[in-house]
DNA sequence: TCAAGTTAGTTTAGGCCTAAAATAGTTTTC
DNA sequence: GAAAACTATTTTAGGCCTAAACTAACTTGA
């Protein structure tokens, strides 16, 4: 195969995080979007190679494993933050692979509930136990110092972007 | 329309961003990726909104405007760490309204050159000053200082992603 | 009651993105 | 100088994602 059609797989884009120009929070925006771009091309390179799945498959039966009783696609899509249709497809795709089961919803016939199957759960223990490990190697540079006072900031940006509108 | 299919457009995904459970390196990693998604998400909304294009299609036109000589496909797709298939697609379209121009390199046939053209020129400021104007909104409730920490301990994040493999 | 309005979910059209295959041009090596 | 290897780019198939249109079912209120 051509080996330039992938970027290389953990390098950061160099001309995205601009050296040192331009203002601060626009400098801090291209490096925060940077480290999560390559995260999670790490992420999802690796939940393809070694479980034949994908990041959006994992978020849902994440959320799914947080609850045991079920989500409705409604709710699914509200704690992950897509589209309705979007989680129409990806429940669609776990359904096909036995990983999660539709139960009808007794109080409205409208919806339905999403629940981990018992093949779900013993996968998802799996993948989450590969994501943390993933995470961890990613991390393994950053003091829990420096997790700690980065987590504190990230409170604050999320604050901040709470407080705006759209500009 | 349905309201619902739209995900509230400056919330945070609550699920994502779980409280204070699990290890600390995969609740940073949460976060910012939480974090990351709205602010691109308001982008993305935005540009759509108030200048009828697209976040990849800005990307492209400001690398291009940090490269008055030009870049080649495969230049750019290197420098915005997207594959040279979808390059291919987004220079198409801003071919096609006239916002760049491709000329023939001489020294290779199989490469061209692409360039922003005048009119792309023009947008690309007001894209450009717009941009701006959204991050600095995001990032109004961070303190300067915390701006400079945050950028420095993405650093960190940064040097510790490079010094890793896939895990 | 029953029409109007609302809500849950699916479908459709279209943009983004990738990996892999295909095409075409360039370089290397014998 | 020609075959082999390599490189730049495009094409294709397929997953992700959204907005908007649509269907079906629930709720409200006169």
């Amino acid at each position: 195969m051509d080996d330039k059609t992938r970027p290389a797989s953990i390098s950061m884009p160099e001309k995205l995080d601009g050296g040192a120009s331009g203002p601060m929070d626009v400098r801090v925006w291209l490096r925060m979007l940077s480290c999560t771009m390559t995260i999670e091309k790490m992420l999802r390179r690796n939940f393809q190679d070694q479980f034949n799945t994908t990041l959006p498959r994992f978020d849902v039966m994440a959320s799914l494993n947080r609850h045991p009783d079920g989500q409705t696609m409604g709710q699914l899509s509200r704690a992950l933050l897509v589209s309705n249709g979007n989680v129409t497809a990806i429940v669609r795709q776990l359904q096909e692979q036995g990983l999660v089961e539709a139960r009808a919803d007794p109080e409205d016939r409208r919806s339905s509930i999403v629940v981990l199957s018992a093949a779900g759960k013993a996968q998802f223990d799996q993948l989450a136990a590969a994501h943390h490990r993933w995470i961890a190697g990613v991390f393994a540079e950053v003091g829990v110092e420096d997790q700690t006072q980065l987590y504190g900031l990230l409170a604050t940006l999320k604050a901040s972007i709470a407080g705006k509108g759209q500009g």
